[in-house]
DNA sequence: GTTGACCTTAGAGTTGTCTCTAAGCTTATA
DNA sequence: TATAAGCTTAGAGACAACTCTAAGGTCAAC
């Protein structure tokens, strides 16, 4: 049985985090010793591993909690359930993708007309495409 | 001279977004009708244009409130301290995309590996690989 | 028997960007 | 004149995922 931060170092979360995480229901210390500590078995151990893979693939706290529970019952949850979870992730990832890659576009095209020198900034160009309400009027919208 | 919900039809934010923006220094109206009314200026109006095209583009509210600083006196600042601004918040979005293109690719990869049937999920790939630890023991990493 | 590291709890603070509420005044319309 | 829409303020609440604090109990080592 390990103490928190023995967990904590094992998985690479802090003690903080792991308390925070048994708050929202995602890790559990089966057991308490005789003074309150928290007693982590290894079953609880691959628990907490399971939600740091999870959250480092990028899942929210309460999708882990979504995927713990077909975990901890795989018999009664459909193969479709997860996938439907992945799937929501995925489309969620790829919306902010395509909100970045517009946001790179316009970041790159305003510094490529701005030579960005050390002269003062009364004709800087980056400020005129602001004062102009975008791209849109000085060159291709998209 | 504009009440504040015609500044917002104007520009498209909420009046409680532009009280907000003014509390942060981002937006002002130079004037007050006898009874407290905020009044905007032409002046005002660009300005808040400004603001909201800026905000468009993805600069955070503490970004905007330097080129404002800039533009407010282009003669006393550099053409290359908006670069710089610019440069950096490229920089960050270059950061963000990539993370997430990571994630995406782990996603992707853990949905062509399941077939998200109906069937229950004893044997769902996708909850096995996040037991192992992620992708590592399942296939290539990268 | 003292130090110092570690554990406990409840709860507040952080970050960024809003979003809303309450309580009350003003203005426009019917 | 009544009503509704709009305005004012200060301040609270929402969101996600932590992060930290206070105030104290426990444990191992020397």
């Amino acid at each position: 049985m390990l103490k928190i931060s023995e967990l904590a170092g094992r998985i690479g979360l802090s003690a903080h985090t792991i308390r925070f995480y048994e708050k929202h229901g995602l890790i559990e210390a089966s057991e308490r010793s005789e003074s309150g500590y928290r007693l982590y078995s290894a079953a609880d151990v691959n628990r907490a591993e399971f939600v740091k893979t999870a959250r480092n693939i990028g899942f929210s706290l309460e999708d882990i909690a979504q995927l713990l529970s077909i975990r901890l019952d795989r018999s009664s949850h459909s193969c479709q359930e997860v996938t439907d979870i992945t799937r929501n992730k995925l489309h969620e990832v790829n919306r902010k993708m395509a909100e970045l890659e517009a946001i790179q576009k316009v970041l790159s095209r305003l510094l490529d007309n701005c030579d960005g020198g050390l002269e003062n900034a009364t004709h800087c160009s980056i400020i005129e495409v602001l004062d102009n309400g975008g791209l849109a009027t000085t060159g291709r919208v998209n």
